[in-house]
DNA sequence: AACATCGGTCGGCATTACCGAACGAGGGTC
DNA sequence: GACCCTCGTTCGGTAATGCCGACCGATGTT
C-alpha cells in the first residue's frame, strides 16, 4: 500500500475536528490540535469552504462544517444496503416489541446508528441517526466487538469512561461479557450508559459470516427486563428473528 | 485569493459524483468522469477510504460513500444556526397549520433541506432532511431566488427541468414570478413539481437582512389552496409570522 | 481458450502544496 | 482614547509531494 494523499487525510482530519467539539473553530486553534503551520490550515480550510464543505461566520472567522456534508451524509443512507435491507424487519420489530429500534455499524472506535425506529407511541422522541454510541456502553457496541467487527483492543489501554455505576470499565468485567455474548448471540446492556435504560442487540452478518452491524431494541428498563433484571425472554427472540433474517436478506449463507 | 488544494478539489468531487449516482461507481467511471488517470483517482479514493469517507464493495471492487459521512452530515445540523433557531417555530407552525413543514436553505443550485417536521397526522411519511430541491419548481427554491440568496443567471442559461405541465420553463416567466415574490414577500408553487401538490415559503432574513434560508408549508393541493387555486389567506398569515419570528432570532434587526 | 476489462501498482518528473514570517484589522484593557 | 495583543490572511522560496501513464494479475465474458 503506497502513500495516502496527506492533503486529503488532514482534511479529515480538520473535518473530524469540526464535528468533534460542538462549537465553531478559530483556524489558530484547528492549526494547533493537528500541528499543522497556520498558512498550510488557511489553504485546507479555504478549499473545505470553496466545496461548502465548512462554513465560515462572517462576523468572527470562526469555521463550522458547511452544508454539502449533510447531503453526503444523508446519500451515503440511500446507498448503504445494510440499512435498507433493513428497514421492513425494523418495522416490523418496532411494532412487535413496542419498543424503539436502532441498526449500527462500527466507526472509528465507536457506534455509528444508522437507522433508527422510534418507540411506536406518541411520546416525543429525537432522532438518533447519525449520532456515535460508545462501544462498551451500549448494547449495539457490546455485540459488535463480541462478533469481530471492530478491534477490542483500544478499548483496553486506556480506561474506557464510566457513564453510571454499572459501566464494564474493567477489561476483565467486559472481557467477561463479550464471552457471554458470543455463546448466546445477543447482548444486552443495562443502566450501564444511562440510569433507567436499557437494551439488547444482535449481530447482523453478511457475505460470509462476518458480523457488519447489529440490531437492537431500547427503551425504559423495567419495560426491556423482567423483575429480576434479566432481558425479557419474548423481546429476545423476536430480536433473533429480525437479525436472523436481515443476516439472510444480506447473503449470509446460513446462523 | 491565492490557488486551492486540487488534491482536496478532486476528492471533493469525487464524493458529489458518488452522492449524485445512486448506484456503486468503478474506478475507471470515476476517472473518466473527472478526467483524472486512473492512478491518481486510485490514490485518491484510496485515502478517502482510509479516513471512512468511502467504503468498497469487497466482491466487485466498486466504490461507495463512507459511514464518516452520516456523522459529518449530522454534526452540521447540530451546529448550524438558522435550524437550531427555528425548530421550536417550524414545530409550531406545523401545529397552527395541519401542514408538513420544511427548512431549506441554497447548496449548488439548488435548495438543501435542512428541517422537517412531518404533518401531525399519523400518515406515513419519509424524512426529506438532506434532500435536495429544484430550485425553480419548489416554493422554498423560488422564495431563496427572489430574495438573491442564490444566483439566477445559471438556471437561465439551459432550459431548466419541466417536471409537470405547470413547471416554469421560461426565463421570462420565471422572472414574472420572482418579482411577485418580491412584492408579496412570500411565494408559492401550485403543481409545478408534482401534480397535486403545492406549497407557499417565505424568506429567512440573518444579520444585515440578508436572506440565508426559507420557510415553507406544502401538501396537498385542496388543502393549501383555495377553490380559486390561489393559496389560503390564513395560511399564508401564520406562515410569514414564523419566518419574521425566525429572523428575529437571527438577528436581523425589523422586517 | 483467448480476449477484453477491470482494479491495482510502480517509478520518474515537475508541479504542488507546504512552511514560516510578515501584514492589517479587530477587540480588549488599562 | 491609545496601546497591545491576537486573530485571520497573504506571500514567496523550497523541496517534498502527488500526479501521470505504462505495466501487472485477476475476473468473467464471448
Amino acid at each position: 500500500m503506497a502513500g495516502p494523499v496527506q492533503s486529503i487525510e488532514r482534511a479529515a482530519a480538520i473535518l473530524r475536528l469540526l464535528a468533534g467539539g460542538s462549537r465553531r473553530l478559530g483556524l489558530g486553534e484547528v492549526a494547533s490540535s493537528l500541528g499543522l503551520a497556520k498558512g498550510t490550515a488557511h489553504g485546507i480550510l479555504r478549499t473545505l469552504q470553496h466545496v461548502d464543505f465548512v462554513e465560515q461566520d462572517p462576523a468572527t472567522g470562526k469555521y463550522q462544517l458547511g452544508a454539502a456534508l449533510l447531503h453526503l451524509g444523508t446519500s451515503y443512507l440511500d446507498v448503504n444496503e445494510l440499512r435498507s435491507r433493513s428497514i421492513n424487519w425494523a418495522d416490523a420489530l418496532a411494532a412487535r416489541s413496542g419498543e424503539a429500534v436502532r441498526l449500527g455499524t462500527p466507526l472509528e472506535g465507536r457506534v455509528l446508528v444508522i437507522h433508527h425506529v422510534f418507540r411506536p407511541d406518541d411520546t416525543l422522541q429525537t432522532l438518533d441517526v447519525g449520532a456515535l454510541l460508545p462501544l462498551h456502553a451500549s448494547s449495539l457496541g457490546k455485540v459488535l466487538l463480541a462478533f469481530g467487527a471492530t478491534p477490542l483492543e483500544p478499548l483496553l489501554d486506556g480506561e474506557p469512561e464510566a457513564y453510571t455505576r454499572h459501566t464494564l470499565v474493567h477489561p476483565e468485567e467486559l472481557n467477561r461479557a463479550l464471552g457471554e455474548i458470543r455463546d448466546l448471540g445477543w447482548g444486552a446492556e443495562v443502566q450501564e450508559m444511562s440510569m433507567g435504560e436499557a437494551g439488547i442487540a444482535a449481530p447482523i452478518r453478511g457475505q460470509g459470516g462476518l458480523v457488519v452491524g447489529a440490531i437492537g431494541v431500547s427503551g425504559a428498563v423495567e419495560r426491556i427486563c423482567d423483575t429480576k433484571g434479566r432481558p425479557q425472554p419474548a423481546l429476545i427472540t423476536v430480536l433473533r428473528e429480525a437479525a436472523r433474517a436481515i443476516s439472510r436478506d444480506l447473503g449470509a449463507a446460513r446462523w
